[in-house]
DNA sequence: CCCTGCATGTAATCCGTTACATGATTGG
DNA sequence: CCAATCATGTAACGGATTACATGCAGGG
């Protein structure tokens, strides 16, 4: 039930609209949390239901700009201070690593290496995004950096992990195969 | 859809009855690919009604044994050499770290700490789970000491990154309150 | 006047989790 | 004979994705 919160998190820097909180999740929280606009109208009615969020005024074109409340700014807190994160369990990339045994060795080889460009180029993407972000803007930015330099750190891993495992599997075919001789 | 090709990748070694994969999941998949036992035995049936597997066998207590068949194997191959892998997305920890600026930054450091130090639980569980795996055993274990491989190093960046964080918080702290002075 | 962007909602479907439900076999 | 293990299934529920559906307002 995170998009609840991740909710709340974006309201308690101050009101918004639907709209505005689905242009702010494309932005900002994207990469750690994606959230589709149905997902999200959807979590606002529970949201005000639940009491957490009220609706402040309403605009133009139906427009409703919600703020949160203290209940719903405590139950943000109790969810920061006191509920453990869940961590990730499902890698559909590593979990057909396993079956490396049904397809080619070139063929393993040849998946690892797209893995290892599509890690540098997520890299390089966020690199990109790090220049972009001023250096003490308000606290998504501040904040937001501690989570890009996660994705840094972690691609540049994904990267270094994809060229050893390739030698790996050429070490593996080596020994399974000691005449053979391929190019690099 | 990863689930059914994962049932495929693990019956293309060799027959198996629902009980038999549910094991083989706990044992080998479950840090990539977890599923539970409501989920497999749905599935199972889904992909005989597909034809991707059938029935090679019944067996005391109504024990049914799988088996691939070839329109099955085929679509294995086609998941692994040709439907790219999603990326993970969600990451429930990360979105926490967007709205540090709800908590102290004592408490931010806290929750950091606790990610370092689970961080390195799970290093020292992954490194105890690879002494246990025979060098050249199946294709599961040369394969899956890939995915392995991966955690540990994943682990360990996620680790670092986590006491980086850490400086940075304080080192945002400092900025912030130049006049005051906290023990490490 | 029309297109783009603002703005909100609903319905169908899928995947996953938790819990419930049942019964056969085997070893101590 | 009893407990553990083998073995399979169903039901309820929640969260996410995709697609559908609608309509207003402002600028060119």
């Amino acid at each position: 039930m995170s998009l609840r919160h991740a909710l709340l998190g974006l309201l308690s820097e101050g009101p918004a609209s639907g709209y505005d909180l689905l242009k702010l999740f494309d932005e900002s929280l994207a990469n750690v949390w994606p959230a589709t606009q149905s997902q999200l109208y959807g979590e606002l009615g529970r949201l005000a239901d639940a009491g957490l969020i009220v609706v402040l005024s309403e605009g133009a074109r139906g427009r409703k700009e919600y703020a949160v409340t203290d209940t719903g700014r405590a139950e943000l807190r109790h969810w920061l201070l006191e509920v453990k994160p869940v961590p990730v369990r499902r890698y559909d990339m590593l979990l057909r690593v396993f079956f490396f045994g049904q397809i080619s060795e070139d063929d393993a080889i040849a998946y690892l290496g797209e893995q290892r460009q599509e890690a540098a180029e997520e890299a390089d993407r966020l690199a990109e995004l790090n220049e972009t972000i001023a250096p003490y803007a308000d606290n998504f930015a501040v904040y937001g950096r501690l989570a890009l330099e996660w994705g840094l750190r972690s691609s540049r891993m994904y990267q270094e992990w994809a060229e050893w495992a390739i030698n790996e599997v050429k070490a593996h075919d080596r020994t399974a195969n000691p005449d053979s001789c391929k190019p690099d």
